[in-house]
DNA sequence: TTAGGGTTAG
């Protein structure tokens, strides 16, 4: 006969509305720990057992401070949980973890085997009748059946984000990064190329020409950069203002998860992922079918020789280069190889040029050479690079007519004239080969075709 | 108290 001592399968507390009981589970879960609307910090878990495989259990749980609600570290890990109420709501039964009477504890594979939990909340303390529990816990997390959580219809990879939509997605954490505002930025990949956007043709010359060149308002560190991979894009997804101190709480980095609920926007032409207030995650064992897949056609893609091109571009292209011969890059190739002189051949988008007008930079400058600034986008970064002197006159030709030049310009930057204006534009996609000289990205060998 | 949800357009 249980007590209000003893542990209890997740099924029968579902007939114990109202009575507070004790739980042991492994969090399938985690909503990201946030405030509240109230005065409280919020998060909640999904747990299962035994008795509950198919389904899972929520666990509310509010605490008076951040560092006191759980931080999940992996998909192995086991809760304990003390005098949790069991309440009902729109004919759900949940538990809520009470901040004055309710306590937890959590444990991973290891610390199960001396029942050494690697978080408390304030107050717990293990029964003693519980360790046998635990044990039992630690020994059952490797055979367990995980289920990857949430419907397959809901779930998107990069390739298909689509704007303001509520999705999930499968993705490994590469990073984690304050951003200026007290807001959090994680980068996340799957191997994929997210989808080309088109531009706003609303925006003055000057936002046109001046483009970012990434979502992040600084330039990550080098050393951060050059850990991510060269292809398939690193999606940044922003945390929302109530996820406080969400680096310091995040154990993901590195892990792949499946993040539920969240969605993006677009951001001057580049896609921006947004966390909610009800987004939450799982994190996925390697060996979970959704991340074999996306390593399997990452390898798959890259043991091509054209792994490189972007997922969305085909030919033909409005360029024609002189060297057939250079290697294909991503422009993260360029970005993390600074270091080597060579050219490599890029198929890339002109998404901005500076100066913004043809009559600017048709004219030479003051050292008689042609000179202007490309903003060039692949899936996996923007760059500028600058076309210049005979370079110029390889892509432009020797005709410096300014309405010939506006016209070639104008179809670089995908901007349709005449009848056939639109409101957007949509640059298509150029192959062009790019060198490195004296840390400037040089644009060479490479003619306009039209 | 707080959240609870696959939702916002009728």
């Amino acid at each position: 006969m249980s007590n209000r001592h003893s542990i209890i399968p997740i099924r029968d507390a579902l007939s114990r509305v109202n009575q507070n009981v004790n739980l042991i589970g492994f969090v399938r879960e985690s909503s990201f720990p946030r405030k509240s609307l109230g005065t409280d910090y919020v998060s909640i878990l999904k747990i299962v057992d035994e008795s509950y495989k198919d389904e899972e259990f929520s666990v509310h749980l509010f605490t008076e401070k951040l560092e006191h609600l759980p931080v999940v570290r992996s998909y192995k890990d086991i809760i304990i949980l003390y005098q949790v109420k069991i309440e009902e709501f729109n004919g759900r039964i949940d538990a809520v973890f009470k901040k004055k009477s309710s306590s937890y504890a959590l444990f991973d594979e290891q610390s199960c085997i001396d029942c050494n939990p690697y978080q408390a909340s304030p107050g717990f303390r293990l029964l003693r009748p519980d360790i046998g529990f635990i044990r039992r816990m630690g020994n059952l997390c490797a055979t367990f059946p995980f289920r990857g959580g949430g419907m397959d219809e809901y779930l998107l990879s990069l390739k298909h984000l689509k704007n303001k939509e509520y999705f999930d997605v499968v993705c490994k954490v590469l990073h984690v990064e304050k951003t200026a505002n007290n807001t959090w930025m994680l980068f996340v990949w799957d191997g994929t190329d997210t989808p080309p956007l088109s531009f706003d043709m609303h925006l003055q010359d000057d936002e046109q020409s001046r483009l970012p060149l990434h979502v992040e308002q600084f330039p990550l560190p080098m050393d951060i950069i050059c850990s991510f991979p060269c292809v398939g894009t690193v999606l940044r997804v922003m945390t929302n203002e109530a996820h406080e101190k969400f680096g310091l709480n995040f154990k993901g980095i590195g892990q792949w998860v499946r993040i539920r609920n969240m969605t993006c926007e677009v951001h001057f032409g580049l896609w921006k992922g947004l966390l909610l207030s009800s987004s939450r995650f799982r994190f996925l064992p390697n060996n979970d079918n959704t991340v074999l897949d996306c390593i399997r056609n990452f390898n798959f893609r890259v043991a091509e020789e054209e792994g490189r091109l972007p997922s969305w571009s085909s030919p033909p292209y409005l360029t024609v280069v002189d060297y057939e011969n250079v290697p294909f890059a991503t422009l993260m190739d360029l970005l993390t190889k600074p270091e080597v002189d060579v050219t490599v051949k890029c198929i890339v988008r002109v998404v901005a040029v500076f100066p913004p007008q043809a009559k600017d930079f048709c004219r030479p400058i003051e050292s008689g050479q042609y000179r202007m600034r490309l903003t060039l986008e692949d899936p996996t970064a923007r760059i500028h690079a600058t076309l210049s002197g005979d370079n110029w006159v390889k892509f432009f030709g020797d005709s410096f007519s300014i309405v010939i030049l506006k016209s070639k310009v104008n179809k670089l930057l995908g901007v349709l004239d005449g009848e056939d204006s639109s409101s957007v534009r949509n640059p298509p996609w150029i192959q062009c080969c790019i060198s490195l000289n004296s840390g400037e990205y040089r644009i060479c060998g490479t003619s306009f075709v039209g």
